[in-house]
DNA sequence: TCATTATTGTATAAATTATATACAATAATT
DNA sequence: AATTATTGTATATAATTTATACAATAATGA
């Protein structure tokens, strides 16, 4: 048997973490996929618990599948059309896995809750990629990190989720000052610049981008990074608030 | 008996709205209060039918609060803390109205499913003053226009819910121009000025203003305003998207 | 050892935008 | 017709953004 959570929650109102990391020069989203058959995608979501606050179940969420107690979190749009519910997800997945396959998996009445009418709101985490290792909750087959520009087919509206919270990324970066969460503790002038041109989508002047970076005086200047390249080795920096 | 409109909504859900004018060369708020002993005052607010959208849901109250059906309409932030209850306020509603008024005026069971916790969503509004004629509800004694800089005192978390919807405003003012939903169908250049004014909160220089404005190509200039005064009649404008 | 190469850090020039100042045009009033 | 307050716009100055240039550096390899 499953459980969904759904007893001393707040009930039709859940929560939805895009959470994003950065390496190899992409910007990344997690995703849990479900055991079941028909590959169901996800955003690593939950509930309110009638004890918590609402960014408190957003931390408790991004804890239990990353690891990491203090992340950046930004809470970004609601989502509230009147067709939010995941019943055709749930029909979907009885059609494809069998209906006594189901009833053996999940509780009736907490089926019933989780299939109502849900007002979501969307929070987006910025990780260091480095240091989360995706937790796989009861049902989840596997928790990975995709490219944002190649994500899956989500459940719900799950993928424009998505697409909003980089709208929102994308207007808080610059303003926010919030690149460097996507970072790991030091890091490269290099590195903070392809977090700006994947995120923003455009190119960038080296030279200005570095001038703009250092006049803001929020990072301090460490010991030159050993590359083994045959050339000038870069500078370490470190958020130096 | 007042009617809460309970029933057939989504529990534990509220939609408050911050419903902006400006006239006078100030910034104004629409607020209700009460028709009890108290000095109730609050923000125009309601719950989301499960028939509906948040968004169709903020319309529908802001038409309710002001008449008009096409409004300007921004979802902000939701205020989401685990002591957002109105219950604080009922009791001191009891306190000065008697047991015997509330249990007389409020269905027992009403009462129970609106004093629980609520997470709300905060949406603000930007309205042409003019066309506006505030709409009192079944238990309002008042609904009128104050200062945003001389906000009575308002139950819950509602004087900190307007304060966040001027920052949101004044982030989004210049970026989606919306100055002039508060302003009449047709206006002069001074009026917009004033608004970005006393939005910012900061003077601007009027050549500099005209020139940005003029060059956005959003105005289409019409007629002279006759002010009947002795210097030089300003042209009026009209939004020409 | 010392050109060669790719990259970094920074300086400077050019272009654009923002801010400040100036001034003619205008609609009454005296 | 001179006076006044305000408007519309032009121009000068300052600040910022964008583009270009170049020396410094850390290997590599003849």
């Amino acid at each position: 048997m499953i459980s969904l959570r759904a007893s001393d929650h707040i009930p039709q109102l859940s929560i939805d973490c895009v959470i994003f990391g950065f390496s190899q020069n992409q910007l990344k989203v997690l995703s849990p996929k479900l055991i079941f058959k028909g590959d169901f995608w996800s955003l690593p979501g939950g509930f309110v618990r009638q004890d918590e606050s609402i960014d408190q179940a957003a931390r408790r969420i991004l804890e239990e599948r990353t690891g990491i107690k203090d992340i950046y979190l930004e809470q970004f749009r609601v989502f509230g059309e009147t067709d939010r519910s995941n019943l055709s997800f749930w029909d979907r997945l009885t059609e494809l896995n069998g209906e006594a396959f189901v009833a053996e998996h999940f509780n009736r009445k907490e089926l019933e809750w989780i299939t109502k009418r849900f007002v979501s709101i969307g929070y987006y985490a910025l990780v260091d990629i480095t240091k989360v290792i995706p937790v796989k909750m009861e049902a989840d087959a596997s928790v990975e990190w995709y490219d944002i520009q190649n994500l899956p087919p989500m459940i719900m509206d799950h993928n424009q989720i998505v697409a909003a919270a980089l709208v929102s990324l994308q207007q808080n970066l610059d303003q926010k000052l919030i690149a460097f969460n996507l970072l790991p503790e030091t890091f490269t002038m290099n590195e903070v610049q392809q977090i700006y041109e994947v995120v923003l989508n455009k190119t960038l002047l080296r030279s200005n981008f570095q001038k703009k970076i250092l006049d803001l005086n929020v990072l301090e200047r460490l010991e030159k990074k050993f590359t083994g390249k045959a050339n000038k080795a870069p500078y370490l920096y470190r958020w130096a608030q």
